[in-house]
DNA sequence: CCCATACATCGTAATATTACGATTGATTTA
DNA sequence: TAAATCAATCGTAATATTACGATGTATGGG
């Protein structure tokens, strides 16, 4: 065992699951907020403002560019990362959906 | 190695991973959803209703309530589960900030 | 009291994630 | 071309997550 059993799952869910997995990590999170407020491409000091190896932030990297909230251009001798406009707004949209979808009725427990 | 250094991220960071965490796996996704979706407290046909075993379930909602997301009373021989207004309301919130902290500007990369 | 039902918890196996040092690959500069 | 720089990848250790059978615990009915 151990492995999630997608296959009994919708599509829907599993994409949201994996959706929030991408997210669900302080560095990464970190990460995307430092892009956010820089508002501007990150050329390579994000290992110098976290203070995680070059090779984590490496894999992290990975992972967002892995669901396509991030674009990595090579800049000269670094590469420059941002925020997929698109994808952000995707992800956007798909939260807002999960959570909208509960509306509070106060009473019953 | 191996763990999550939270001890170099901000707690505002740590907690909205948490949050997110808890939230990114298909089988919570699919049990809130059902919340959702059935509007009323959900007493026991979780376990008939997604294809896990009885204690896979349990684990799943027990993260869940630690995280404040759902409340479980007893309800004579079966509990009682139903969402957390209060908590719900906050992590829509949260996840609304984070998100909408980036503006698109178009350009750049 | 005894049994059935409904959950929770324990123990454990399989797998996934996180982190880092070491190495590799690409590009710029001397 | 050689050295330097930056980031990706490899290999691996530590830890966390997922899943389930087995067992424990409480409640209601007989």
């Amino acid at each position: 065992m151990g492995a999630t059993k997608s296959e009994i799952f919708t599509p829907a869910q599993n994409e949201l699951a994996a959706m929030l997995k991408a997210l669900a990590h302080p560095a990464r999170i970190a990460i995307l907020q430092y892009l956010v407020k820089s508002r501007t491409c990150i050329c390579g000091d994000l290992v110098s403002e976290l203070g995680l190896a070059q090779a984590t932030i490496s894999q992290h990297l990975k992972e967002l560019k892995a669901v396509g909230l991030l674009k990595g251009t090579v800049e000269g001798t670094s590469i420059c990362y941002c925020i997929d406009e698109k994808v952000w707004g995707r992800y956007k949209k798909r939260m807002e959906q999960f959570f909208v979808a509960y509306e509070p009725k106060g009473g019953c427990c």
